[in-house]
DNA sequence: GTGAGGATTATCT
DNA sequence: GATAATCCTCACG
């Protein structure tokens, strides 16, 4: 249940992978120093070449392009997209190469370089002032408090440096389940509950349901 | 070449 | 709750 993080738990779909990453840790090295985190929140996101249901709100839904190339791409490699033209956000590549899907890490719990994180959330934007909860709470903050960057860590190795990735030490707690915070259509209601968080963990980020998600108003619904 | 629309966040009402 | 910020990606002609 609970092996070492290696490169072959990526073979799997990123719908069984996601909730293993739960209470991972994952940090990343840079000159400023090194951040890390406790993941606490992410999103699976199928693709191309994986099995199971046509994921209509994954960028890798209909053919391989230049944004979504690493997507393909070897698993257990990064996956990093400018989102609003505004954050950028990691994925963790899963499925055999060829093949597309990825787990989008949502938020995550600073367990180390919290000075430096809130440096680079302090330098982004932010005149209020951040809590340590917040430091890296929805996938543009997290990026920000990791240094991560489209152009140096899109396609890298997260078994490599500057990454690093360790499994979980002790059972993370109870994992909650619900559909994804802001895709539009089918692909974001109950019926893709493909988001898995902890459960009562500050850290995870608000749920925001998409445009034209069919039962748009409920809430979340658990495992 | 052009235009619409984001896997978001912070801020204002 | 609503919206601006911001710019890349992709579809279309």
């Amino acid at each position: 249940m609970m092996g070492d993080m290696d490169r072959s738990q990526f073979l799997a779909p990123a719908l069984e992978v996601a909730p293993r990453l739960l209470g991972a840790r994952l940090s990343v090295d840079s000159e400023c120093g090194k951040v890390t985190v406790r993941i606490t929140e992410v999103e699976a996101y199928h693709g191309l070449g994986t099995p199971g249901p046509h994921d209509a709100g994954s960028h890798a839904r209909d053919r391989l392009t230049a944004r979504n190339a690493s997507m393909f791409g070897p698993p257990g490699h990064a996956y990093v997209y400018l989102s609003y033209g505004v954050h950028y956000a990691l994925n963790l590549v899963c499925s055999p190469e060829g093949a597309a899907s990825g787990v989008l890490i949502r938020a995550g719990e600073v367990v180390d370089g919290a000075a430096l994180a809130l440096r680079r959330r302090e330098l982004g934007k932010a005149k209020r002032a951040i809590r340590a909860h917040e430091l890296a709470r929805g996938p543009g903050n997290l990026a920000q408090a990791l240094g991560i960057h489209r152009d140096v860590h899109n396609g890298s190795d997260v078994f490599s440096a500057p990454f690093e990735l360790h499994a979980p030490e002790v059972v993370p707690g109870e994992i909650a389940r619900g559909p994804r915070v802001g895709v539009s259509g089918h692909a974001g209601s109950t019926e893709f509950a493909w988001r898995f968080w902890l459960t009562e963990d500050p850290t995870v980020s608000a749920y925001r349901p998409g445009r034209n998600v069919p039962g748009r108003y409920a809430r979340s619904v658990c495992a």
